[in-house]
DNA sequence: AATGAATGAGAGTTCATTCAT
DNA sequence: GATGAATGAACTCTCATTCAT
């Protein structure tokens, strides 16, 4: 865990130690990394980093679960989408979607972060931040399928987590290639309409 | 390229290698392999492993092709299925799907491979490997979704590589679903007949 | 480049190091120097070494410099030669490369790094320090040469690197001459002299 | 020593393992060659190698050679200089040397080679092949040497040692210097007596 | 006479972590 | 509260040599 230390540390600080991070992490991977760099371009003392964090894993964790709320904060609320008909929940998500890929699209490291976060596999020695980090996303998605089950938008005749994964693999596909190939502007919307209606299709009922 | 030398090994030896190699791999990716761990759990000498193979990544990419190969031709011929109706030509990949899984199930850990393998990614080193494996399963797959195409069974309003995006990460999710929590072999079948019929809805034209 | 750190440590220390490259590189030349032997001479761990150094180049590189500036600096400033007659240029230089042998005589092993550097050859990723240490040797013979030049005591009639090379390699061979069987010390002047006389035959002017 | 063996084999065969150690110890120096490289370039197994040469060394010692023999005989015979007038003896050997740097000229290789074995320095390990190369070059030099003291061309006042270290380190920067910047052929001639001109005055007695 | 499989020591380099100050 | 010196294990890879066949 984040030594409460840090927190103490002026914003521009934590600001500067945490871009350096995300930046490493984002270029290289957790488990290709550099400490090293990170603190060079951090412009901090390797004894410092250690005052502050745990251990690498410990840094990892932070940035991606500061750095993802930090995205989830500047795209507004996001608000299970309220009860009602089937067309209501999916253009209410749709909305939510395009909201979030908007800044996504404007931060590529925090994207490609979340890409090699969400790609998981690899080291377990970052299980630990997986699932903490996974702890503080899934609620939202989980209380959005339950919704979308109870008012018949989703399909309840498979288990609860692998309806998780499909949507959430889904959505990683279409992160990357949005991220990859941005449409120009004016087409994102209708893009994305398309991709969230593939979605749509996948969990829908019969 | 793997060295002609290593196929005049005793054949138990080569497996003995390529096991280790396995293990290792699927176990930590390839970056985080170790090829001291595998030489070590080979029985085998530094230099020996390296009078074998180029290299680390020569060897990732062999064991990664002879444990597919064996794999897909254990499974038997993966003929893309034949031009017909579209309930047709899902049931056809019904079919065979079923029997990729069937094999896939009996070998985590070149399941693990083939996850780490797909989920791609990461080193930039290993294109070449990557490169290589893509060239040996797209072609395949690109073809089924041109038959697909064709007599309508798949629609035709989105990027071809994008489309193609899309069905490797479901099926790569169900995979991974597979293959952690094996269904009693009695429910195998329907499991597999539910999530193709994922896959299909996804894809197929309005 | 060294890095600051160095410097840092108690001056017998830094020296302990310094002495233990010093051996090695002037024992077996770069390339067949090894960092191991290095550290284990000087009883630092490998990781402190590369604490220190950028690597093995930088070593040899800091070694080099360090030891022929302490050497230059114990032997005195090294003016450029008046202009003045041919007679008085010649006196001149002989008087300095007496005192530059002199010190060189009570260091055989900064003789031989000196001897190993100049012959230069080989790995072409040393280019670096040789162009370093060249460029901090060569303006004071250039300089010398040229004031030759414009007093008549030097020839015009060959390229100025032809000219170079040529004082440069007469000047080495009498230097490992010298150094392997230093005259007893009455006769160093007389030698000495008759050294230089050869290379102010070849280099006079008709 | 070169075992007997290797001379049974058919020339072609010789010439071209011969060849291939050239190269690579033209292109990296003893230390830096690399006997893997030399069998894979001359297509012979590492057991043959060791079959006809006792080693790195041994086969270095023996390129060398068998080398400049090839290159001293395909330059015609060197007689030392008759006796004669001074001039006549230097005359003599510009002719001589201007042979020699024509063959020299047309075998970048061997150039090489020669180069590296000549600046010596390093490896103590070939010290060996050093001396017996000496031993093949030197009596020429030694005997010419001695019959220009005889007739009044070459000082006596320097120890032979030295005089014989003199004489070389010259000869060897003037074929760097030729060989890395080759004058139009019709210079050559002009070139080379005003280097030989250098060595006579050097050399020469008061 | 000839092969090539096998080896182990060694190469230079990077790393996350510890801890005395 | 903060530092940075110091470490040793681990990394991938290359090498000349041996020897059973």
């Amino acid at each position: 865990m984040v030594r409460p230390r840090f927190h103490k540390l002026a914003v521009a600080r934590q600001e500067h130690i945490l871009n350096a991070a995300l930046s490493e992490f984002a270029a290289h991977g957790f488990a290709d990394a550099s400490l090293n760099r990170i603190i060079d371009a951090a412009g901090i003392s390797k004894g410092s980093m250690y005052y502050y964090f745990d251990g690498k894993e410990d840094l990892y964790t932070h940035v991606i679960r500061d750095r993802l709320e930090r995205l989830l904060g500047g795209a507004g609320p996001f608000p299970v989408p309220p009860a009602g008909t089937p067309d209501e929940f999916w253009s209410s998500l749709t909305e939510l979607y395009l909201r979030l890929m908007k800044v996504l699209l404007t931060s590529p490291e925090v994207a490609a972060l979340l890409r090699g976060w969400l790609s998981g596999g690899g080291a377990p020695s970052v299980s630990t931040a997986q699932q903490e980090a996974e702890q503080a996303t899934l609620p939202w998605l989980l209380g959005t399928l339950a919704v979308g089950q109870e008012i018949g938008a989703v399909r309840t005749d498979l288990p609860t987590d692998l309806l998780l994964a499909l949507v959430m693999s889904l959505g990683q596909v279409i992160d990357i290639w949005l991220i990859r190939q941005p449409p120009a502007s004016a087409d994102l919307d209708r893009t994305v309409r398309t991709l969230i209606d593939v979605i749509r299709r996948a969990v829908a009922p019969d």
